[in-house]
DNA sequence: GTCGAGCCATAGGCCCAACCTATGGTTTCA
DNA sequence: TGAAACCATAGGTTGGGCCTATGGCTCGAC
C-alpha cells in the first residue's frame, strides 16, 4: 500500500541523493528510511533509484514520480491548513438554528457580531421555517438552536431557557387597549397569529392555549399568515388584533402599524427563549459562541431568566 | 500522524453518512473504521463527526475537509498513473548513452525505432561529447551507453562488444589510396582527427596509437576538430587526409568529399562498438530495450560480432 | 410499552509494519 | 592500502491496524 511516509522518504532521498542524509533530516535510522524506499519502489514495481557506489541516483522514473509526490503532499498541507483556519474560526461556516422571533430579536446583530470577532467565517442562521429546525436539530445536521419554546420538553432534547419576553395584545383599537385583556376578551377577539413557528411547537401559540384552557376555549384565529410583520400590517389595517412579543411590538408597531398599541394580558403570559440541542451532545466551539453571542443579544433585550446563562456541555 | 488510509476512511464515511457501510465498502470491520476516523480526529483536532443516534452526521469541518481529501486522493491516483505509464512505455523519457561515431551509425534510425513502438516516450541520447557519458556512466546518472571502444576495459564497467567497424584511410588525392596504407606511411602523413570521443578513450586514436606503437611512433595530428564532418570536410578540400571507420566513410564522403575515396589499413584495423553499463547493475526494462535496439541498428551496418548479441543482466 | 433491528463504542487478542542497533560489503579518496 | 562514507542485511522491540465479541443506544414496528 502507497503511503504518504514513503513519499515524505523519497521527496527527501530525491533531493539529497542520499539515503543516510535522508534519514539525518527526517530524524530516522538510515535503514528505516531504505526500508520505506524499497517498499514504494515493490508498491509501485519500479526502481526508484540505482544504487551507485557513493549514495544513490533516481532513475527517469523518479525524476516523473517527483513531481507528482511534491504534488500529493501540498495537497495534504492544504488540508491540513484548512482544518486548522476553521478550528480557529479564520474561515469556514457556522450553522446555527434560530427562527422567527429569535430571529427578529438577535439575527442580524448575532451575525454583526460573529463577524466582528471572525471576519472570515461565512454564518448560516437556519429557520425561515422551523420545521427545518427541529428537523435539522433532530438529525443532527444542526448542533444547537435559539428557539422560543413555550414547554420545556422535547423529546432527546436538551433545553436551557436563557429568558423571557412577555406577550402583549396589539391592536389599532384603542378602546381595547385600555385595560389589560383576559382571557375571556382574548376568546372573543378576532386575532391574526402569524406562524412563526411550526404550529405544533408554536411557543406564543402554545401559550395563548394554555392560558384559554382555563376558560374552555381554543383561540379563534380568523387569519394566518406566515411572518409577524404581516401580522402586525392587518393589526394596523385594523382588520384583526393580535398576540406577540411585548420587543417585538415596539419594534415593529412604529413602523408597520403606527396607530396600533399595546397591552398587557391578564394573567401576564410569555414566551421563552431556549438554547436547544440534542442531550448528551458535546457542543462545538462554534456552537458554544454561538449560544454566547446570542444569549447576549437576546438578554439586552428580554428578561434574562439566569445571568448571562450560558449553556454548559452537558457530557 | 495524518495518512491516506485515514482520508480514505473519512470519506468513504462522508459519502454514506455510516461507519458500518463505510466499512463494508471499503472491506474492513466496522470498529476498524472507527479507529481511523477517531485517529483523524485526535490528530487534526477536530470533530468531523457527530455521532447522532443511527448513522453519524458531518460537520461543518468534516465538509471543509471533504475536497481536500479528495484532491489528496486524487493526486495519490495521478502519480501512481504517472508511474505506471512510466513502467509500461507510454510515457516518460529513456536516457541512453551513444556518441560520436556510435551516434552516426544509429542515432536517428534508433530514435525512430523506439517512438515506433512507444510512440508517447521521450528518447534522449546523451553523448554530444563524451566526457559527459564516461562521466554520467560512472556516476551512475545514466544507465547503459553503446560507445565505440579500443580496449574491453573500464574500472567497474561492464563492456559487451557487438560489432566491429574497419578504420580506412581516406584521402582526396588518389595516389595515396592505391596501396593499403601501413604504420610507416601513416606517421609521414598529414592526418586531421575528429575529437568524436574524449580523447582518452577514444576509440579510434587509441587504436591507431597501437598501430603506431610498433613503428615507435606517435600519431601526427597537425588538424583536430569536434566532428568528424568537418574532419570530412577537410579531407575533401585537400588540406588533409584521416583515418574513419569505413561506415562513416562510405556514408559521408560521396556528400561531404565527393572528391575523395578510402583504402585501407594494413595491418587492418578496427574500431569495436560496445554496450557499456555499470558492473553488478540490473537493467532497467528501457535500458534492455535501448541495447537491443541499437544493437540491431548497428549490427546491420557493422560487422557483428555476436549474432544479434544482447548484454546479460548481471547479478 | 416493549421488542427487535441497526449502529457505534469498547475490550481483548493477533499480527505485521516500522523503527531501532549492530554489522558487513562496497566504493571512494587520501 | 587504509580510513571514511554509504547502503544492505540481520535481529529484536514496539505500536498500529485489524479482527471478533459484546454492550449500549436509538429508532421503528407491533
Amino acid at each position: 500500500m502507497l503511503s504518504l511516509h514513503q513519499l515524505t522518504c523519497f521527496l527527501a532521498t530525491y533531493e539529497y541523493g542520499s539515503l543516510t542524509r535522508a534519514a539525518e533530516e527526517l530524524g530516522y535510522a538510515q535503514p528505516s528510511v531504505s526500508e520505506q524506499i524499497r517498499a514504494l519502489e515493490k508498491t509501485l514495481g519500479v526502481q526508484l533509484f540505482r544504487r551507485v557506489g557513493r549514495g544513490v541516483v533516481p532513475t527517469t522514473v523518479a525524476d516523473t514520480l517527483r513531481p507528482y509526490a511534491e504534488q500529493v503532499l501540498a495537497s495534504v498541507d492544504a488540508a491540513r491548513q484548512a482544518v486548522q483556519a476553521v478550528k480557529s474560526f479564520e474561515t469556514g461556516t457556522i450553522r446555527f438554528g434560530m427562527f422567527g422571533i429569535a430571529r427578529l430579536y438577535a439575527g442580524a446583530g448575532l451575525i454583526a457580531d460573529v463577524l466582528a470577532r471572525y471576519p472570515g467565517v461565512r454564518v448560516e442562521l437556519v429557520g425561515q421555517n422551523s420545521t427545518e429546525v427541529a428537523d435539522e436539530l433532530r438529525r443532527g445536521r444542526l448542533e444547537a438552536a435559539m428557539l422560543a419554546v413555550s414547554t420545556v420538553s422535547a423529546e432527546g432534547m436538551t433545553v436551557t431557557p436563557v429568558a423571557r419576553e412577555e406577550l402583549v395584545y396589539i391592536s389599532a383599537d384603542p378602546a381595547r387597549l385600555e385595560l389589560p385583556v383576559t382571557a375571556h376578551r382574548l376568546a372573543l377577539a378576532t386575532l391574526v397569529l402569524s406562524e412563526t413557528t411550526y404550529s405544533e411547537v408554536d411557543a406564543t401559540r402554545n401559550t395563548l392555549r394554555q392560558m384559554l384552557h382555563e376558560t374552555g376555549r381554543n383561540p379563534q384565529t380568523r387569519i394566518e399568515v406566515e411572518d409577524i410583520e404581516t401580522a402586525v400590517e392587518l393589526v394596523g389595517l385594523g382588520l384583526a388584533d393580535s398576540v406577540i412579543p411585548k420587543g417585538a411590538a415596539e419594534q415593529l408597531l412604529p413602523r408597520l402599524a403606527p396607530n396600533a398599541g399595546w397591552v398587557q394580558l391578564r394573567p401576564r403570559q410569555w414566551d421563552t427563549f431556549a438554547v436547544v440541542h440534542r442531550s448528551g451532545a458535546v457542543l462545538s466551539p462554534a456552537a458554544q459562541l454561538m449560544i454566547e453571542l446570542a444569549t447576549r443579544r437576546i438578554q439586552d433585550i428580554a428578561e434574562p431568566l439566569r445571568p448571562r446563562a450560558v449553556a454548559r456541555p452537558t457530557t
